[in-house]
DNA sequence: CGGTTGGTTGAGCTGTATCAAAAGATGTGG
DNA sequence: CCACATCTTTTGATACAGCTCAACCAACCG
C-alpha cells in the first residue's frame, strides 16, 4: 500500500481529473495512443487482450488504489474496461512524467508500486501454471481474499465483482471448467458461493492447504 | 534498452562491484535477506521457486543488462542461479536506494526498466496460457529469438543456453512434452535444433504464424 | 570404458476443452 | 408485480492433449 505525503498528494491532485464511468465502459483500447494514466478510486477494472483465436486473455484485475495505463511506444498494451460502475483518477501522462522527474521522493513511490506489481505478476504467472482446475480457482479466490483482507474488510467473506467468464479468462480455464471447479470446492466444503458475486471460505485450514499445494 | 549518461554510469560504477561466478552457482536463495541488486554483465541467470509439490517454477531468465534482486519485506522472492559462467554487477541495495532518491533522472531509467519488465511479464503470462505444447515452445523460441535480434546478432540462429528441463519449468510443460514439441517443430520444418543449445528458425513465415496463433 | 547427467521415445490414464442443452438470474415494459 | 426476453451459469457426454511411469539413447567425464 502506497502512502503519500500531503504535499505529494496535492501535487497529484493538481494534475488529475476525477472520472465516473458506468459498468462495462471501455476505458481505452489496446493500441490507442496513450495519453493518460489512471488510478482506481472506486470499483473494479479489468485489463485484457483479445487473441486472434477468439480467446480473451485477462492480464489483471485492478482494484482501489491500483494504477493502470501501461504503454509501450506511446500505445496502450491492453484494453481496459469497467467491471462495475467506477470512479477513476486520470493523469496526463506527460504532466505526470514531468512531475516524477522533478520529485524523486514521489517517483520513488511509483517505483515501489511498479516493483510490487512486477512481483505479483510473476507470482501469478507461477501459480497460474498449476494444472488442476480446482486448485487454480482456489488460488484465485485466495488472491481475492488477500486483497479484501488488506483492504481491512473481514476475511472469509470474499467479494467477486467479476463474472465467471472473466475469472475463466483470467485463470486460463474454460467457463465450464470454472463452474465445475466451484462445484467441486463446494462439494468439498471449502468454499460456499453464496451468490454470483460473493464467496465464503468455510474451512480455512483445508482451503489454504489446497492453495499451497502447488 | 536503457541508455545512461556518462555521469549516471559513473555514479553507478562507484557503488558497484563486479562478480564472476561459475555455472550453476546459486547467487541467492529465496527468503534470504536482500542486501544486493544485480545486473547481468555477461551470461544467463535463471530465477525460480521450488514448489511444495516438487515442481520448479521458473519465473524468468535474465540476460545481459537485465536487473535482478527483487525483494519483498527485505527478503528475496526467488532463488537465482547462474545457467552458464556469468559476470554480474552487484549494487548495495541501500546505497542504490539512496542514489535513486537523489537523482530523479537516474531513477527514471530504473522506473522505465521495471515498467518494461512488468509489460513483458504480463505478456508472458498471457502467452504461456496457450494450451498446445508445440505452440508454447514456439513462443519460447520466438522470445529467445527476439532477444537475440535486439542484441544485434543475426536472427534465425537462436542460442538457448538453458537446459530442456529449464525450458520445461519456464513454459509449464513436462520435460517429455518439451522434447515431443521440439520433435514436432522439426517434423513440420519450422525449426531445426542444431545442438542442445542452438536452434535455427527455418521457415520464418510459418513459424511466426504458429507463434501468433494464440 | 563404466558412470552420470540430460534428453528422447513409447503406452496408458487422467482431466480439461468442446459441443449441446437445460436451468437460473436479471432487466424491461405492461 | 408479474411475464417475457436475454444473458449468464450449470450440467452432461465425448474426444483428445499432455502427464506419468518406464525404458532407452547419447553425450560428456574422469
Amino acid at each position: 500500500m502506497i502512502t503519500l505525503s500531503s504535499r505529494q498528494r496535492e501535487e497529484l491532485v493538481q494534475i488529475s481529473t476525477e472520472v465516473r464511468l458506468p459498468a462495462r465502459t471501455i476505458i481505452y483500447r489496446e493500441d490507442a495512443a496513450a495519453e493518460w494514466i489512471y488510478a482506481v478510486a472506486v470499483g473494479t477494472v479489468k485489463s485484457y487482450r483479445d487473441l486472434p483465436s477468439g480467446r480473451r486473455a485477462l492480464a489483471i484485475f485492478l482494484f482501489v488504489n491500483d494504477l493502470f495505463g501501461l504503454a509501450e511506444n506511446g500505445r496502450y498494451v491492453n484494453t481496459t474496461e469497467a467491471v462495475v460502475p467506477v470512479t477513476l483518477c486520470r493523469f496526463s501522462l506527460s504532466e505526470l512524467m514531468g512531475l516524477l522527474q522533478q520529485d524523486a521522493a514521489l517517483q520513488f513511490r511509483f517505483l515501489e508500486k511498479v516493483t510490487h506489481e512486477l512481483r505479483e505478476s510473476q507470482r501469478r504467472a507461477i501459480l497460474i501454471n498449476r494444472r488442476d482446475a480446482t486448485g487454480r480457482l482456489a488460488m484465485f479466490v485466495a488472491l481475492m481474499a488477500a486483497r479484501t483482507r488488506q483492504a481491512g474488510q473481514p476475511e472469509g467473506d470474499v467479494p467477486l465483482p467479476m463474472s465467471r467468464s472473466d475469472i475463466a479468462d483470467f485463470i486460463g480455464l474454460s467457463l465450464e471448467s470454472v463452474s465445475r471447479a466451484s462445484a467441486d470446492l463446494e462439494r468439498r466444503g471449502l468454499v460456499k458461493f453464496e451468490s454470483r458475486h460473493r464467496a465464503r471460505i468455510l474451512d480455512r485450514a483445508e482451503f489454504d492447504k489446497l492453495v499451497a499445494a502447488v
